[in-house]
DNA sequence: CGGAATCCCATCTGATACTG
DNA sequence: CAGTATCAGATGGGATTCCG
């Protein structure tokens, strides 16, 4: 039988694949701000977050599309990145998960 | 050094935990139709996901708070699943990532 | 400064089989 | 019909180390 993939066709499983990463959406919600260097943003992330990862994360949504990354050739390096147009489209979603988690925390705690 | 965990504090860290499951998204837009039974909404996933999954996603999300289950003690056994008042608040995050989603599919023709 | 390579480990998914 | 138990494989994060 053959499965029926859904990626690339239902909105929710295509875009899934962005979500999955467990600091996604918080580095989508700090690029909103504009470009940003690599040691930058990774002194906004929690501590627990190591900059391997942060590397991965971060090639992952670019490879995705979703950010852009600019290497300007200097000593020491220096590396910006920031959304791409697609990226910048996302804002609604960060605006809607962000009052829902809010929410959702009102919510943990009535618990 | 003390690592600084955001879970129930920051709305996108907190949030992340109900992103995660690979199929949650499309659980939740379908859930939005009211209550369903299992078996029924199994049908309406993806070939791929079995009914393994399926029930430990819906575990997850009932533990979470998101989706309310309800067993009728009859035989053979009857069990609906819908989603909870948190839940529902749920529903524009489920809009703009849905819109969002179609613009990305749109975006991926054109690479 | 930014990042790749590697290893280890935890988690998750899918497959299969079994239960009431 | 709904769910659990178990196992194998895939995936992904964290820690460490090394590189230009």
């Amino acid at each position: 039988m053959t499965p029926i993939d859904l990626y690339g066709i239902c909105p929710f499983v295509t875009s899934q694949k962005v979500l999955t990463g467990k600091w996604s959406m918080y580095i989508m919600y700090l690029l909103q701000d504009g470009p940003i260097r690599f040691n930058a943003l990774k002194r906004k992330m929690p501590e627990e977050m190591t900059h391997t990862t942060l590397s991965r994360q971060l090639k992952s949504l670019e490879q995705e599309g979703l950010v852009v990354r600019t290497a300007y050739t200097q000593v020491p390096p220096k590396v910006e990145y920031e959304l791409s147009d697609i990226g910048r489209q996302f804002e609604p979603v960060l605006k809607a998960l962000g009052n829902w988690g809010e929410a959702y925390i009102e919510y943990l705690k009535k618990q």
